[in-house]
DNA sequence: ATCGTAACGGTTGAT
DNA sequence: ACATCAACCGTTACG
């Protein structure tokens, strides 16, 4: 059930699993700073592979986050037919799944290779359609089918993927206003992220994961990440883990930086007082020991990483200015 | 020396 | 409740 490894620079891993999102993310920044990705992978001890992907990843999409692991595309529940059904139900709320299933057959709604199965039917029932009083919002409006029983908290404001596939580069292309607060990267307040991200984490590793997912529920002409984001979010039945944080995070302690400068100053941003400060407090956070034990081990490299500036410091001296005084 | 990428062994989760 | 299986994971190695 532990399944960590060791890599070959020494790094601690999880065969089959996403790198946590506290290394992902000071990958990303590292890079802003203008850390080659060599220097990156060697300084926190992630392949260099990997280090290219997620980048790479982030290029494109703007998101730090890995994608949607497991689970499948719906074969033949599209939401074509999770709307008739719908339907079927709100006409006739004791109708059995098995007169459903007929009902679509019959209205030509599937064909009989399209056809859900009987216990598909009632597990759309059951996961899908839960109250059926109030259910038009979601076709006309965003809002979520079932009411998050949870407050919604915000990360979605530090991870989201932004509607555009336009990089979010330091000189940060300009999206519309609204959705400027979803426009993840910000070299402001390493501090406030990570500790909004803290918290974010304690309530559920998982379910960022799950919400992350990009494209799992995106049939053909389907609409933007950003939307299908957010949509999966408000969708998951994430009854799971309902883990509270003590504390909720406040949407305003994150400060969205339009703009990234070419350079920082290197006391302002540093790495080295900056993430081993910010990241050891992250990881000894209270409750931060959760349920999903196994993807949060190698957060224990942390205490290492330190050390791994030292001696690339050390080593490197003057080779890389950028490198040295980023160090 | 760097970096993109495919093979590989692994996990996940909707169907 | 259980099995599939296609999605993704990070590492490794090659070019």
């Amino acid at each position: 059930l532990d399944q960590t490894q060791v890599n070959q620079l020494g790094g601690v891993f999880v065969n089959g699993r996403p790198l946590p999102n506290a290394i992902r993310l000071r990958i990303v920044e590292l890079a802003q700073l203008g850390i080659r990705p060599c220097d990156i992978s060697r300084q926190l001890r992630v392949s260099h592979g990997c280090v290219s992907k997620i980048l790479a990843r982030y290029n494109e999409t703007g998101s730090i986050l890995p994608g949607a692991i497991g689970g499948s595309k719906p074969r033949v529940t599209t939401p074509t037919v999770v709307k008739h059904i719908r339907t079927y139900k709100q006409r006739d709320p004791g109708i059995f799944a098995w007169e459903i299933r007929d009902r679509l057959l019959a209205d030509g709604v599937c064909d009989k290779f399209n056809l859900p199965s009987v216990s598909s039917i009632s597990r759309i029932l059951r996961n899908k359609i839960g109250n059926l009083s109030q259910q038009s919002q979601y076709e006309s409006g965003k809002q979520a089918p079932h009411p998050p029983p949870q407050p919604t908290i915000p990360y979605n404001h530090l991870y989201s993927y932004p509607a555009s596939k336009v990089p979010t580069p330091p000189g940060m292309p300009t999206l519309p206003g609204h959705m400027m607060h979803r426009i993840w990267p910000s070299s402001h307040s390493v501090t406030d992220i990570l500790g909004i991200r803290s918290i974010t984490e304690q309530q559920s590793n998982a379910k960022l994961e799950e919400w992350s997912a990009i494209n799992r529920s995106n049939f053909p002409a389907s609409s933007s990440p950003l939307v299908n984001g957010t949509d999966k979010a408000h969708l998951e039945p994430e009854a799971k883990y309902t883990q509270m944080p003590n504390g909720l995070p406040t949407v305003n302690s994150y400060v969205t930086a339009p703009s990234i400068p070419p350079y920082h100053h290197p006391t302002q941003v540093s790495p080295y007082m900056g993430y081993s400060a910010t990241t050891s407090a992250y990881v000894t956070g209270p409750t931060w020991q959760l349920a999903s034990g196994s993807a949060l081990s190698p957060h224990s490299c942390d205490i290492t990483t330190p050390l791994a500036f030292k001696s690339m410091a050390a080593n490197r001296d003057s080779i890389h200015p950028v490198t040295a005084s980023a160090l």
